[in-house]
DNA sequence: ATACAATTCTAACGAACGTTAGGTAGGGGG
DNA sequence: CCCCCTACCTAACGTTCGTTAGAATTGTAT
C-alpha cells in the first residue's frame, strides 16, 4: 500500500504542517489525516511530536545548509554569490519548506531553547566562512570586514525573500544588489 | 486595585505571550494568570483570542511603523538612515515586542490571511517611499533603483537583527554598512 | 502450515483548550 | 434606600489535544 517509506511520508507532511501552522498549530491528527494513516502510526516512528519537529530541523535543515556551504565557487566572486542566491529559486518545494522552517527557528519564532543554541553555533561560522571566501578579493579595501558583514546581511534578506516569502528573484536583480555591495572587487 | 487600565495590561501581557509562544502557543489562561485576573476578564474586553491578536498587529504595530515612516530627515542621507536604524536599539521593550510580532506576521510565520494582506499593502509602499527620499542623491547613478532596493534589503536585515534577534547594533557598524551601499552618494 | 516479528489499526485516557452562563461586589444617581 | 451599571468573579460547557493500551493485520522465515 505504501507508495513511499511511511516514515518519510510522515516527515514530508509534517514539514508542510509545521511550516503553515507552527509547532503549536500543528496537530498529530492532522498530519495523520494527510498521510492517510492512523494517528498512532506517527508514534510508531517518532516518540512524540517534539522528536518529529527536531528531526526536521536537526537533520533536514542542517543537511541543506551544509550542502549549500560546500558549494564550489567560480573564479568570479559576483557570479558565485549570484548563483548561490539564484539557485534557491529552484529548490524543491520540500527543501524550501524545510529551509523556511529552519529560518523560523533561527529567528526564534518557533522551536525551543535547545534548537536555538544549535542555530547560534551555526551562525558564528557564517561571517568567518564568507570572510575566507572574499579575502582574496578585498586586499585593497580598508573596510573589508564591514563589506563582508554587509554582504552577509544582504544575502540574508535575499534568502528570506525567496525561501520565506516564496518570491521569485530574477538573476539580474540579485546580481545588481550583490554588485553594489562588492563594487570595486573583482 | 488596578495599577493601570486593565484593558491595557491585558494587551501588554498578550504581546509578551504571542511573542514568545506564537498565536497557537498562547493561551488565554496563561495571559490571565500573568495579568493576575480571572480568565473571563479577557473576554470582557476582547471578544475572543483573535480579536486580541488583531488589535496588537493592526493598531500597535502599524502605529509604530507609521511613526517611523514619518521621521524627519537630516540633510545627510547616511546620517538619516543610520539614525533610523540605530534608534531601534532604544525602543521600549513593549514596542520591540510589538515590532517583532509584526515582522513575524509579515513573514507569514503567524497570523492569518487577512493580516497578511494588510502587510502586503504596506510592503508596496516601502520601495517608492525610499526612492522618493533617495532620489535627490542618486541623480548621477544609472542603477538608482537597484541601489534603493539594495538599501531597503539591507535595512530589513538590520531591523531584524535588532528587533527580532534582540541584538544591539553599534552606530558605527550600521553607518559602515549603509555607507557601503550608498557609496558615491552624499 | 506455523510461528513470530514488524506494521498498522480502533478506542480510549486525562489534560488543556476557547468560550460562555450566570453570578457577586461596589459605587453613583434617583 | 434602592436600582442599575460597570467591573470582576467561580464554575462549567463542549471540543480537541498529545499520548497510550491493546488488538488486528501483514510479511517472512522456518
Amino acid at each position: 500500500m505504501a507508495e513511499k517509506d511511511m516514515r518519510e511520508r510522515i516527515k514530508e507532511v509534517a514539514v508542510e504542517h509545521f511550516n503553515s501552522n507552527g509547532y503549536h498549530g500543528t496537530t498529530i491528527r492532522n498530519i495523520a489525516k494527510d498521510v492517510n494513516c492512523s494517528l498512532p502510526m506517527i508514534y510508531y516512528y517518532y516518540n512524540n511530536k517534539k522528536e518529529l519537529f527536531d528531526e526536521i530541523i536537526k537533520k533536514e535543515y542542517f543537511d541543506l545548509l551544509k550542502g549549500q556551504a560546500a558549494l564550489l565557487r567560480t573564479n568570479n566572486i559576483i557570479d558565485f554569490y549570484t548563483k548561490f542566491v539564484y539557485d534557491l529559486n529552484s529548490l524543491s518545494n520540500y527543501d524550501k519548506k524545510v529551509y523556511r522552517l529552519g529560518i523560523k527557528v533561527y529567528l526564534s519564532f518557533d522551536g525551543d531553547e535547545e534548537l536555538m543554541e544549535i542555530m547560534d553555533e551555526w551562525e558564528k561560522t557564517i561571517l568567518p566562512r564568507h570572510y575566507q571566501i572574499l579575502k582574496p578579493y578585498l586586499e585593497n579595501a580598508d573596510n573589508d570586514i564591514a563589506i563582508v558583514r554587509t554582504l552577509v546581511h544582504l544575502l540574508e534578506t535575499l534568502i528570506v525573500s525567496i525561501v520565506v516569502k516564496n518570491r521569485f528573484l530574477p538573476e539580474e536583480e540579485i546580481r545588481e544588489e550583490i554588485s553594489i555591495v562588492l563594487r570595486g572587487c573583482e
